[in-house]
DNA sequence: TTAATATTAGGTTATTTTGCCAAATGAGAT
DNA sequence: ATCTCATTTGGCAAAATAACCTAATATTAA
């Protein structure tokens, strides 16, 4: 790995990084079937209403979503849908992973 | 999210988080050409021994690769190489926000 | 103008991750 | 059995992340 190509990897990771936290995660694919306010995730997820700006801000930072003030509140929309494909090969991981459990059990 | 729900997700990200480290991304990349062993990436990678070994065991620990020790040396292969597709998408995410940067500039 | 609402920013603390070192393991060679 | 090579493990310090709380900002309503 030159030092170009370090940059390069560091730059991928960092999108890869926003996505990986369940509640970003959550919000990336919520935000599949359309846009949402800030307001509406506090309502679905148990946390802090400024921990959830920021998670919404991380994804932003990454490039993942883009925000759009609308009167008093925040609207946030999937800039780039197609990380929503990472889903099916993630679920293919863990069953992967539990057929390879399962057979250790038996 | 429900608690069951909370949980998927929660397995969800750390499979995405194992990937996102360059030094990890970097390593499933090379694994998608067949299988190396540690000491090959000890050649490319500037990082000590242990820290190499490490990051593999992340990411055979998150189920996306496998291991196998032959003689002396241990040689890992992409057990799901459905990994390799989030690279087109991530790179679609630098790519347009580039592209916004640029229209920023001129 | 002031008040109320929606969201972001700053500060703080606890937790996690990273990377190095040194020691431990495990397999083959002598 | 001993030695050596390839790799893993445990321990530790530094850095990054996460979540909360409080304060700041911006926009609409009164």
């Amino acid at each position: 790995m030159n030092p170009k190509e370090k940059m390069i990897y560091e730059a991928k990771a960092k999108i890869l990084k926003a996505l990986a936290h369940p509640t970003r995660l959550w919000m990336a694919e919520q935000l599949g079937g359309g846009e949402r306010c800030v307001c509406e995730f506090v309502n679905e997820i148990d946390a802090d209403f400024s921990t959830i700006s920021k998670h919404l801000s991380v994804l932003k930072q990454a490039g993942i979503v883009a925000d759009d003030k609308r009167g008093k509140q925040v609207f946030y929309r999937l800039k780039v849908p197609c990380v929503l494909n990472f889903m099916s090969c993630v679920e293919a991981v863990i069953e992967s992973q539990a057929k390879a459990h399962a057979a250790l059990i038996s």
